[in-house]
RNA sequence: GUGUCUGUAGCUUAGGUGGUUAAAGCACUCGCCUGUGGCGCGAGAGAUCACCGGUUCGAGUCCGGUCAGACACCCCA
């Protein structure tokens, strides 16, 4: 038989991987820098924490575990004639985690009483969803999720303006846009057209405007149960554009009515004061009322992070969540902020266009060629050395034809080698090739290191 | 869950309207060159044409099905 892979996943090759490792290095370090501690939690969680976290739709795409086991043994005929939907209790009670938003409000509830708030946890794990597979998007992908617990303070919010801004500088995303919205403006817009409590069909449709333009968008209103007067009043909403002050300016004069929508919007505006006090220079912000993002938990701020020049589906996203830990049974009200970048598509961005900085995928530097045996008496030494002023080499390890050596040495992209004869042990003057210019010259072994580090 | 497209060497692909031993580039191995790669020249190896069935004297090519993948919708990082 021949091998493939599950429907979704992907290999990473040593290149891949270390333009991976760049991007979870440079998120890393903002975390860290942020006073961000790391968490990790398991691949598996109990359904019952992951079920109804994120609507119908996303129940239907969380990976489900069989039990271990006879795992149908106790089922009766007419568990099974009921259908998949009802016996799914009874021979699944685990599943892959789906972000790592629910399973870090999980770890909150249950280690509450070790836990100095306010808590600010990072972490960078893979998470797993049952989806069709198509252009950046993948059935296993990895986020990197900072999150802030136990505060209500707007200045998460800020931080989280100021964390996207370094993370895409660092990462050298210099054409993106970071939308954000508050989910308290959606409500009251859905009070204040009288559909109250509709905010979350209102995002959804509003969400596809950029794609489906007003007139559909109306249309799918229509059909998932708004009237024709809520309609009407919401008209408005279309004429929401424009900088973000003339966008505010307009919602707190349309929404003037709407008490909830007047705090998102007062929410919105301390933000900017923060991020402006803190001193970003010419953020890349935009406020965007369409902005809904369906993620069933948020209650106040939503980001999104969309690169600009590329069509793949947003590599950053989140927003303030009020409730999900009491969905634990917490009486206490914890509230949380967070954000989460998609490594899998920040890569794909990257690749089309070109942002990888040139020594991202460089491995090893230097590549000790013995041409025999006593080569290798002079070649070992020299790569102790070079190894120990931090220069990553090795040593060609069988002996073997030299152009077959350097063969390897061009594979790997190994821009220096060092050549070793019987001329060069005798002498103790070794040949060190640059193999990008081709350049070759002698020079004793302890000089090599500084030669090559300095290119 | 719905739809569209695509499956030919390790990779990328060519193979009008069916017709003998399925073609090329890259990669690989060997040689030109027993101490020098990226360029060149020569040779070699590598394919049950995704799978199953049908039409036909004859199928990589046409038809049906299966499987796999990509893309789009829904939704989402």
């Amino acid at each position: 038989m021949k091998p493939t892979l599950v429907k979704g996943t992907r290999d990473f090759g040593p290149e891949q991987m270390s333009k991976r490792l760049f991007i979870f290095d440079t998120i890393r370090a903002t975390f860290k820098r942020f006073g961000f501690l790391p968490l990790e939690t398991p691949s598996m969680e109990n359904l019952s924490t992951l079920m109804g976290k994120y609507g119908d739709e996303g129940d239907q795409l969380l990976f489900k575990i069989l039990n271990s086991g006879d795992f149908a043994g106790s089922l009766a005929p007419e568990q099974l004639a009921a259908g998949s939907k009802a016996m799914l209790p009874k021979i699944a009670e685990k599943g892959l985690r789906y972000d790592l938003t629910v399973p870090f409000a999980r770890y909150v509830v249950m280690s509450r009483h070790a836990l100095t708030l306010p808590f600010k946890r990072y972490q960078m794990q893979p998470v797993w969803r049952a989806d069709r597979p198509q252009k950046g998007r993948y059935r296993e992908f990895y986020q990197c999720d900072a999150d802030v617990v136990g505060t209500d303070s707007l200045l998460c919010e800020a931080e989280i303006v100021l964390m996207v801004h370094e993370v895409m500088r660092n990462l050298g995303i210099e054409n993106f846009a970071l939308k954000v919205n508050n989910r308290k403006i959606l409500t009251g817009i859905a009070e204040f057209i009288d559909a109250p409590g509709m905010e979350g069909a209102l995002a959804v449709a509003i969400d596809k405007l950029d794609k489906i333009g007003q007139d559909k968008v109306l249309d799918e209103l229509r059909e998932r149960g708004f009237s024709d007067s809520s309609i009407t009043a919401l008209l408005p909403m279309f004429t929401m554009q424009g900088s973000t002050n003339e966008v505010l300016e307009k919602l707190k004069n349309w929404l003037t009515t709407s008490e909830t929508a007047q705090r998102g919007i007062a929410e919105i505006e301390e933000m900017l004061a923060l991020v402006g006090q803190y001193g970003l220079e010419n953020p890349k912000l935009e406020l965007d009322v369409t902005l809904a993002r369906g993620l069933s938990y948020y209650t106040g701020a939503i980001f999104e992070v969309k690169a600009l020049g590329v069509s793949i589906g947003s590599i950053s996203g989140g927003g303030r969540y009020d409730n999900l830990t009491s969905a634990f049974g917490t009486s206490e009200r914890l509230s949380g902020v967070g954000i989460s970048f998609g490594v899998d598509r920040i890569y794909d961005v990257m690749e089309e266009l070109n942002l990888f900085p040139e020594g991202a995928g460089q491995g090893t530097q230097v590549l000790v060629v013995p041409f025999e045996e006593s080569g290798r008496h002079v070649g070992l030494p020299l790569l102790a050395s070079l190894r120990g002023a931090g220069i990553a080499a090795e040593l060609y390890p069988d002996l073997s034809k030299v152009k077959k050596m350097l063969d390897y040495a061009n594979a790997k992209r190994i821009p220096f080698v060092v050549l070793i004869g019987s001329e060069e042990v005798q002498t103790g003057q070794l040949a060190v090739k640059n193999m990008v210019t081709g350049e070759q010259q002698k020079m004793s072994a302890d000089a090599i290191a500084a030669f090559v580090q300095a290119g």
